[in-house]
DNA sequence: ATTGACCCGACTACAGGTTTACAGTTTAGG
DNA sequence: CCTAAACTGTAAACCTGTAGTCGGGTCAAT
């Protein structure tokens, strides 16, 4: 049993969030406390995770109250659910990639980059715009993904090696991460 | 020069949305006709081209006009909006196919899955769904590089040969998925 | 000069929340 | 036990971005 804002703050929603679901009746609390609080089971909590999962597709509340209220049960529909949220996982993924683009675009530190823009200070940059490790790597994967020239190009322009920058290149290749599967390694068959 | 529902219809936005747009101040019509009619030109159609790149990453017109004020200049800005579009071209292609799957699950179609499912039927209801044979061909090569399992299972289920099968997987991992694309559709989050 | 397709400004309605206001309740510390 | 912080409740106003409606003006062609 959850009260509203410990259930909120599990789905990183707001309490208002939560009692503007319950008001246009998607999401009821199963249950009331002694004073009136609302209290919230693992099974309302399961719905609320089905609803965000519909959310971030961008449906419309109505239209997902509509699906969930015709329950419908079978392979095909966990299917489908299971391949909405890996569609959403890789959509986050995007999201998260333009995210950080914003943060740079916004943050007016673009300004110093006609002048001497080096390997350190470009680092330096993306780190200042909350990227981690990982995250770069994955800024060369879609870089190189996409624009493969425009790539070789910039990290030309940040004075790097041409023997680091056929590494980078390269690893950015085997790690063709969100779409994986290649079928030489790919032992899941 | 372009009247204000002309410049509204190259983009599928309303007039009502440029209308709100010049009212902020995000989008000035830099002219007018004798009748008062706002005359956008094709600067000004860049600068809206722009505004439409920015909104659909969910940035708010405020921070959007923030960034097109400051007017930067530079390689680092053009390349990183060049793949802030890409990645909006990407989860719009994403998106399709989740408008797709949401598209099954709220037809309630699916109630007649249970029962004898085949090829045919499966096609005729994604068909039905909205799916040209090219977004087919995406559907299986997302659901292969996400749960090759499920998709083998899949196939199976429907009372597909293994041979066809075999082919349809195999042709699944060739397509890998597709690069640039155009970015025409979306909605907005 | 009438028709149809535009335009104007001003307004309303809508979704999906968020914020504010104010009162009652729970809980943790001293 | 007392008190302050952190919670809860309802209700209503507010916000953003967008679509639609209204009465009226404009314009090109027939």
């Amino acid at each position: 049993m959850f009260t509203i804002t410990r259930l909120a703050r599990q789905f990183s929603l707001s309490r208002s969030t939560l009692l503007y679901y319950d008001r246009i009746g998607l999401l009821r609390p199963s249950g009331r406390s002694r004073a009136n609080y609302r209290l919230y089971t693992a099974a309302d909590r399961r719905r609320l995770e089905r609803i965000c999962d519909y959310r971030r597709t961008g449906m419309a509340l109505k239209d997902i109250e509509a699906i969930l209220s015709s329950d419908m049960e079978g392979t095909a529909t966990k299917l489908l659910e299971k391949q909405l949220g890996a569609l959403n996982a890789q959509i986050a993924l995007l999201r998260r990639q333009q995210q950080i683009i914003l943060q740079l675009l916004g943050s007016g530190r673009l300004k110093a980059v006609g002048s001497g823009l080096n390997r350190d200070k470009w680092v330096a940059l993306l780190r200042a715009a909350g990227m981690s490790d990982d995250d770069m790597m994955q800024w060369h994967v879609q870089f190189e993904n996409l624009f493969p020239d425009d790539h070789q190009a910039f990290l030309h322009s940040l004075g790097i090696p041409k023997d680091d920058i056929a590494q980078i290149r390269e690893a950015s290749h085997n790690a063709s991460s969100p779409p994986p599967s290649n079928p030489e390694t790919d032992t899941r068959l």
